[in-house]
DNA sequence: AATATTCTTTACCTTTTAGTCAACTATATG
DNA sequence: CATATAGTTGACTAAAAGGTAAAGAATATT
């Protein structure tokens, strides 16, 4: 085998960083290189192209964000609305660190990817999309749990959409405020909001 | 004078159409020239640089969602539960014409933008917040009339920003979706959200 | 030790990028 | 009619973009 390094990774970890927190378009292949440390020609050795690394970045972004973030909010042990209250408090710590870190507000980056490049490449868009399925499975459980303890009637996918909605919204509502702690700020709200819906009229 | 013509207005529209279809950093200024049917002098002598285009693009963009979508929706008459359902219908409806006319669900040309800029240009941020204060001055109002009729108790910037996150984020969704039905979806949700604000525990 | 494999290095290529410039044309005004 | 003003033209530039290629170095396998 060739020589040992962590010439991959060190890319990923660039390209994770920098694609987030500068968009996909501000970001040169060179950047990457400078970042990581690297020459381009490692880069097209483990990459077949920068829309290549940055499906790599994907899933290191889904695996960060799954340990840190979600899969700590929904520990079973906990309430199921607890869980989801602490899917939000989460996020805003997350931000508030990254903005540290970074300086700004970097916002979601499945988020901010889709909104650069959805419309353009359809493959990405559907990366996107399975993110998004995967995030909504663990709210749709904790959702699915208080309804069999009797907490909620209305329909959990539309709850979960509207939840989630209402997430990724607040989150680029931090970003462009710079201000962290904007997730938080609707908690209040959202119990109510999951606890009454489903038995109103719609219009 | 000089000749009249409306190459301003044309590189314009052709730069509000673009960034919002295919992002800031996916289209140059050539792309605007050939779209507009201008030459590039044209673009400069109007606009000092691509950044100042985008500056105009968010300006038209808000005119045309003002006049098409949040006025209508906004009208006084309308009682104000019936105002804030008719801003995501309207929405729903508005995204629904653009996925006929550019064949994707364009998602918040503001949203977009600021995800993909706002960490790097904060007068960019700062405009787009500004943007997003006007937006919210309608849900407010709207939310304070139905303060005023005895219909709601909690705190209306609480609510203002939850419901303009709920907004915003379910835009995206439909997007990533390319789906815009996901914009109304939660609308009976989202009756309850704002009348049991405010009078329930939050943590 | 010889060789195949993997990774690194560096120089290079083509295209595209944002932006410039000076000459030119049409119109408005004195 | 003369001249100032407003707008147009298209060629141009320098830098940056994504990507390539071929030779070299370190390791693994035989």
């Amino acid at each position: 085998m060739g020589r040992k390094s962590n010439a991959r990774e060190r890319i990923i970890a660039a390209a994770a960083r920098n694609f987030w927190d500068r968009s996909y378009g501000s970001v040169s292949v060179d950047n990457l290189c400078e970042d990581a440390g690297v020459n381009k020609g490692s880069v097209y050795h483990f990459f077949t192209s920068k829309t290549a690394i940055i499906f790599a970045s994907i899933d290191a972004w889904w695996k960060d964000l799954q340990g840190s973030v979600i899969e700590p909010a929904f520990d079973p042990e906990i309430a199921p609305f607890q869980r989801i209250e602490n899917l939000f408090r989460n996020m805003s710590a997350y931000q508030k660190q990254k903005q540290r870190d970074w300086g700004k507000v970097p916002g979601c980056p499945f988020c901010n990817l889709g909104s650069e490049l959805s419309t353009q490449d359809n493959e990405l868009r559907e990366k996107i999309e399975g993110i998004f399925d995967r995030y909504k499975v663990y709210l749709a459980s904790a959702l699915q749990d208080a309804r069999d303890a009797g907490e909620l009637s209305g329909d959990i996918e539309n709850i979960t959409d509207a939840v989630f909605g209402c997430l990724c919204g607040l989150i680029l509502q931090a970003k462009i405020q710079d201000d962290p702690a904007i997730i938080i700020t609707p908690i209040p709200i959202l119990r109510s909001l999951i606890t009454n819906s489903g038995n109103n009229p719609s219009g």
